[in-house]
DNA sequence: CTGAAAGCGCTTACAG
DNA sequence: CTGAAAGCGCTTACAG
């Protein structure tokens, strides 16, 4: 793009009159540094006038790391949830200098090695990664209630609420990555609630599987009353079917979503679900990635959003 | 992570018992250097033995860019058709030693700046930059009928074939990037086919809100009997707000959408749709910014979803 | 209070 | 056929 070689530390320090060193060690505001604040000033004043950006690279290379977050997210992951996850990363991240890039697709070894060597980013970040490793959240106290697996627990609370004892959970064709974590809780839940065992429904993605798969489950077990999905998706999914079986809903069967999307506005019934403070938990993630404090990070706690579907 | 110090070029040297430059020469297939046969094969030997990977910001400060390409894409941008181009821009890039990474949320200079300070990659690319300047896409020849643009095109002719000439075009409530190109084209489109000029119909993402918008438009326009929409979102919303007012889909109001999102499949009726070929339009972009010839690469046109909307 | 120097890991003229 | 050397732009002991 622009023509003109780009300024260095070292066109400031010459037009400074000082030393390359001293103009990085008033850039940066080193520590256990004695800069005669005339100099200071000096060195800050030349360096706005000729828009002096440090080379990160460079930086980098001294540094041994980016200033530079990668998150991988997996195909099937986008979502809401991921949306506003990112952007409270993507948010906390540059409030402390740093910039999110994110690498889309599969999480391969390779793809991990590739950005490391290409960039070596200061953090790579696998999206759900506390739940990939079936550890869950590690942080304890009420910190992560909030969280995408933790709120599970509020579908089948609501269910039960309405005096749903059958439950089955809706998923999508594709396991996705943070599954088992979640399905564990969410039986441990359905168990203190006193529901029946949870059990799994697939629902594919063409619909007229989804359908067959509904009407099998309705043969086999006509005592489920309800569907606790995985995601708004796949609760649309169930929604769907629902209409070509004919059941009324939530008469004969209910359905709950989780991730409060925009299309589960849109459906008839409109998808009851679950909404989560997605943004925060990113703003807590890029805290943590960075070895700050998360104190003083404000979180709203997830809840029900009750349409028409439960 | 790794405790132990990476191995670098200097200690593939020592073991091969030659120059840092020579290992260099060896690995990059540099041209117009003749290393004897047995120092290369030693050298290769060595450098696979100790695992040996090219620190990329070391090559990026001294080749002066990374072998990075950022791709900006901006909030309300994300949707079928950017995964599907993301995949494609994605492996094409792999395919060329390079790797992808994703800046998502608002596009400003600063936040281009800030990408281009850390890592200085290869290119900068803004999701659906070649529409946002108004000038469209710059190739000429048949390469670009398929494009996002371009296929607005295929949405008018399909309603015009239904014999559908007072259309609306249903827009999201924010207006995209891109709109100001493809609504040219489209009119233009419209022109060509005898349609009546055509209007647009802003779909507000609140359900109510946009009920309300389409019962003013009936009420304005009673004429009108198609909306062509700019999304299958924003076609799924006019899908819902008809329903609200209970207009039969498509006997009082035909409804296509753009984009063939999974989300059509389910609604009822089956929202009618366009299907475009968006990886190839990833992997023509990948070659183009790589400077690479782009003969070779297939990609298949776009073509109507025809269901039950329209 | 400030500067000269080393070094992060690589590539590439240049010299032999 | 191969190597010594410079240099990309920065930071940080170290010396004064």
């Amino acid at each position: 793009m622009s023509d003109t070689r780009r300024t260095t530390l070292k066109d400031v320090a010459a037009a400074s009159g000082v030393s390359r060193a001293t103009v990085s060690f008033v850039l940066n505001d080193t520590p256990n540094q004695t800069i005669s604040p005339a100099t200071r000033e000096r060195v800050l004043q030349v360096s706005r006038d000729l828009g002096y950006v440090p080379h990160g690279i460079a930086r980098a290379l001294r540094e041994g790391t980016s200033r530079i977050v990668v998150l991988h997210i997996e195909t099937g992951m986008e979502g809401n949830y991921s949306r506003s996850y990112i952007r409270g990363l993507d948010n906390e991240l540059a409030e402390h200098q740093h910039v999110l890039l994110v690498r889309h697709g599969p999480v391969s070894d390779v793809a991990v090695q590739q950005v490391l060597d290409a960039i070596n980013p200061r953090a790579v970040v696998r999206f759900g990664e506390a739940y990939l490793d079936g550890r869950g959240p590690d942080l304890s106290g009420d910190d992560w209630q909030d969280s995408f697996a933790a709120n599970a627990a509020l579908q089948l609370r609501y269910l039960a609420e309405q005096g749903h004892t059958e439950v089955v959970v809706g998923m999508p064709e594709q396991e996705p990555p943070l599954t088992d974590f979640r399905l564990r809780y969410a039986r441990q839940t359905a168990a203190q609630l006193g529901m029946a065992p949870l059990v799994t429904l697939p629902l594919p993605r063409q619909r007229s599987a989804a359908t067959a798969a509904l009407r099998a489950l309705r043969a086999e077990r006509p005592e489920v009353t309800a569907i606790a999905a995985h995601d708004d998706e796949t609760g649309i999914r169930a929604l769907a079917a629902a209409r070509d079986l004919g059941l009324r809903v939530p008469g004969d069967l209910a359905v709950i979503g989780f991730d409060d999307t925009e299309n589960g506005e849109l459906t008839s019934p409109a998808l009851t679900t679950v909404h989560i403070d997605a943004e925060a938990h990113g703003r807590f993630a890029a805290r943590n990635l960075l070895g700050l404090d998360t104190a003083g990070l404000v979180r709203t706690p997830a809840r029900v959003i009750v349409r028409e579907s439960a």
